[in-house]
DNA sequence: GGTTTCTGCAACCATGGAGTTGCACATCAA
DNA sequence: TTGATGTGCAACTCCATGGTTGCAGAAACC
């Protein structure tokens, strides 16, 4: 039953500019600095952000000297896709045996 | 490109109460007033939660008589499930070829 | 017709989250 | 040592959103 607790992942996922930042990202690992040169917001507002896609498992963090270089986790989203494609594919099959049934019934 | 426009559908996705509508319609259609019965909020917050789970494309209406109808949408999820898949698995190959390459500079 | 049961609209409240600024601390380079 | 660069912490503002209540209108049932 992974079907619990995707709510607070899709949150983090359901920002614009947090997606920017992952398809940054996704680019090349960055710096919470490094970053905010290419975004038109604060370094700290890029720090939240990346504090909700690490919290979500989407992001991780390594400290190289003085700064801290984040890098995406692509099979996070991997698996979270083929789930999500599990879940919808099993609502499609329960409706359209109901509509059958129904429609058997009529 | 079909990478962009994906946050507002995780927007829709990031809420708990959301999720449990879409999966209690993923058992079996239904209306607001039927919905509303089986949770512990005003019908009114399931109709607003249903509003932008419509907008998001993940649910469908279909009145009948007095009544609205509901049904989730699951090839919806799916193929957003399948972007996601994609999107992930290509920023681990680019980050896997990322780091060959620093390796083989060492 | 009258009553019940749905839906629809509008105003309102309160919390969370995205963003800001300011400052202190740590690390690297000159 | 000094200066530059990068991070961390905290307080603050603003508005989007999840929730509420109240009432009016339409459709079904008696």
């Amino acid at each position: 039953m992974p079907a619990a607790q995707l709510a607070p992942v899709f949150a983090a996922l359901g920002d614009e500019t947090r997606w920017q930042i992952l398809t940054t990202l996704g680019t090349a690992p960055a710096s919470a600095s490094a970053l905010a040169a290419g975004f038109p917001i604060s370094r700290q507002a890029i720090v939240k952000h990346l504090d909700v896609l690490q919290a979500a498992g989407l992001v991780e963090a390594a400290r190289r000297g003085r700064e801290v270089r984040y890098s995406v986790l692509g099979d996070r989203l991997s698996s979270l896709g083929r789930d999500l494609e599990r879940i919808g594919s099993a609502w499609d099959r329960r409706l359209s045996s109901i509509k059958e049934l129904a429609e058997s019934e009529q």
